[in-house]
DNA sequence: TATGAATGAGAATTCATTCAT
DNA sequence: GATGAATGAATTCTCATTCAT
């Protein structure tokens, strides 16, 4: 008995799993994803799994830490290209775009993960939503820091800002839950235009008109490509 | 055996059941929930339960679909004072912030309705996403025929209405989720205007100037109260 | 609530009942006949049917008992004539052969609580196979009797009783089940003759020339018709 | 939890649950039988049940094509025998006496089995009886060949064969069911010198002297042994 | 008498997790 | 490390029976 399978690095099939196991839990839901199926995708046995991951929540919320991991490293690259660009004086809508268009592509890129975290893990299952509402309050937060950057340099007209948040996520989520992944568009840069161009006209102070700003910001990035 | 029970009017008890059934699933989430927590919640017998459903995919269709039914009330009665506002010649931006309004009290007044069709119905639970896809849809269709008569009536501009409507919804679902729901925000009249301001910024014609049509909106409503 | 049905005589009331059950335990066997099955085909309320029985059981077990009042009365009158034909000197063949036909006539017209007793009442069942094996046994004794008294007069060879019983029994059932109910056979006369003219064969006394016994028998039986 | 039991081979364990089965089946009747009393007879636990067998009905019809199986070949066994005498000019008698005897021994030492096949299966539960059906057919057809072939060679007489097969069958089924697991006889060869006895005289072609065959056939037999 | 809503014991089945090999 | 047979808690669902109306 025993049929002794390949003896790979620990790491390595540690990463197999995972692989395996956002392509079940985005494939059936999480409820109806059986360690069994993960196994089988992973060719694996039953009881190898529980060498590397305590349980299905286990490896169900290092996918979700990973997906929020990563999309934390954009959200801070893109406050730091926010503050460079006040530093420097060059046109922070572009940074702002730049952001949305990495959004859109992170998501878009990671169908199987945006689906785990937006249609799986919200969803009060008390084993794993505490977890997933903190790290989901840290995206948000961050989100809120670059608003919040926006209006001290007087980008943004007196909106709420807790609201204006809201809004932007909303859309961010929902445009990508639903032109990306379900009608499969893939004209990111459009999309990223469109939601930007919303969010100048909406958000952007009196001061800016936003039509001159959504031109030069244009041209800027062209010149840029 | 048979400890009996209170007789009470069939229509009555079912509607007990479905008023424990949304705290159950609000509560616990729909996999966590078992029909013995529901059972328990309406104070019946185990049997009894299935007098009056089939199966817990099917109460818990019945609430989704009773949101939805509600939902799509709002939504067409919108449509109503939409097309009316034309014919009468009465500002539209009224009707538009009526619906917001409308449907942030919807949501908050059924915050468990809301968290479940949010929160539980949208998860690839093969059980029912399919249904759930449709009503999503078909709501999703009536907030977009809502931007077209706009557009038709040049109020609106070039934007893209598919974007439009995804931008939409995301907002109003997230403000409900996130300033409502989770941070019991009531001010739902500010909310209100702050998400039309927005909106009215993001995709009125250049023909129409934003921050006048804010103000006479205003005026008007107020002249209503 | 409680719409009234029409009032008929109880025993009338019990017998329309018990033409349900046949019906419906012939059609699905007693383990998947449910009382509401049987309710619905008398066309009464679930309550009522235990006005008239105790339990699924008790309906069930008034059936079989039925079953062989009504068998018994069969094997009594053969077991008459039997004695009367030894008495005034009149060929015993023709009544043997008539309590086969008797036999396969009686439950030939009642297929479905044949059906009932052979393939729903033997089965251990701990409800009721007790009382069935008191009944059966009882027949089985009857039918003993009449060859024990053919014996006693010479009719037969010196066979084991008990074996000769069972077989004609088995041999009796078999048929019965086998031709009569599932191949729909209905040449009844045909097939009494078959099996009366093998047990004599079978059976009868070597002082007897089957052949000629049953030349004669068939004479006689002609006559009388 | 998970209280580990000593891990045997996978054939061992499905035979002993197996065994049990047959057990339980027979003493409380298919229907009043629980998977869980399989598993307490089994020594396992409920689980462990579902690694071996699909449900209920799977362990259920196991063991009933198991019985088929082993009375085929024995059917066979006999066909076999029947076609070498007449190739070889033996007595045909030896063999039908050798296969009544057979059969008598087969079920007579597997009397749970027996019970089973003849007081569970046998009982239109929608569940199985279909495939019982083809079952039994089978095995009829099998019989009747063995008739055919001595029919064509001149040594039945002009019986319906049809008839012939029924009354054999259930003269086989009665005795067993009856004289043997019910009244405990064991002595089988008398019994089927009995049952061998009654059917040549009921069959045999009138050419064939019943009497002075029985007779040889006895003497044969006799030789044999 | 008749009704049918309510009851709850009981059964089958699933699957995350354990651990002897 | 790897395996996979075994475990058993937990859940859904059925249906004979009761009894207030």
């Amino acid at each position: 008995m025993a049929a002794v399978r390949k003896r790979i690095p620990k790491e390595q099939r540690k990463a197999e799993i995972l692989d395996a196991a956002v392509k079940v839990f985005a494939e059936k839901g999480y409820r109806n994803a059986s360690i069994t199926d993960i196994n089988e995708a992973a060719g694996i046995a039953r009881g190898t799994f529980y060498l590397y991951f305590d349980s299905k929540k286990d490896v169900f919320l290092e996918l979700v830490e990973s997906y929020f991991n990563q999309y934390a490293r954009i959200l801070e690259e893109n406050q730091e290209h926010l503050r460079n660009a006040f530093e420097t004086g060059t046109d922070p809508l572009v940074s702002w775009r730049n952001f949305v268009l990495a959004a859109l592509e992170f998501h878009s890129g990671n169908p199987e993960l945006t689906e785990i975290v937006y249609r799986q893990a919200i969803g009060r299952d008390e084993d794993f939503s505490a977890r997933v509402e903190v790290l989901l309050e840290d995206a948000r937060s961050k989100v809120l820091d670059g608003y919040k950057l926006m209006a001290e340099r007087g980008l943004l007209r007196g909106v709420d800002l807790e609201v204006a948040t809201s809004i932007s996520i909303g859309a961010i989520v929902y445009i990508t839950m639903d032109q990306v992944l379900r009608k499969r568009r893939d004209d990111l840069e459009k999309l990223a235009d469109e939601i930007v161009d919303n969010q100048i006209r909406a958000l952007a102070s009196p001061r800016i008109d936003a039509e001159k700003a959504i031109e030069v910001s244009k041209a800027n990035r062209a010149a840029k490509a």
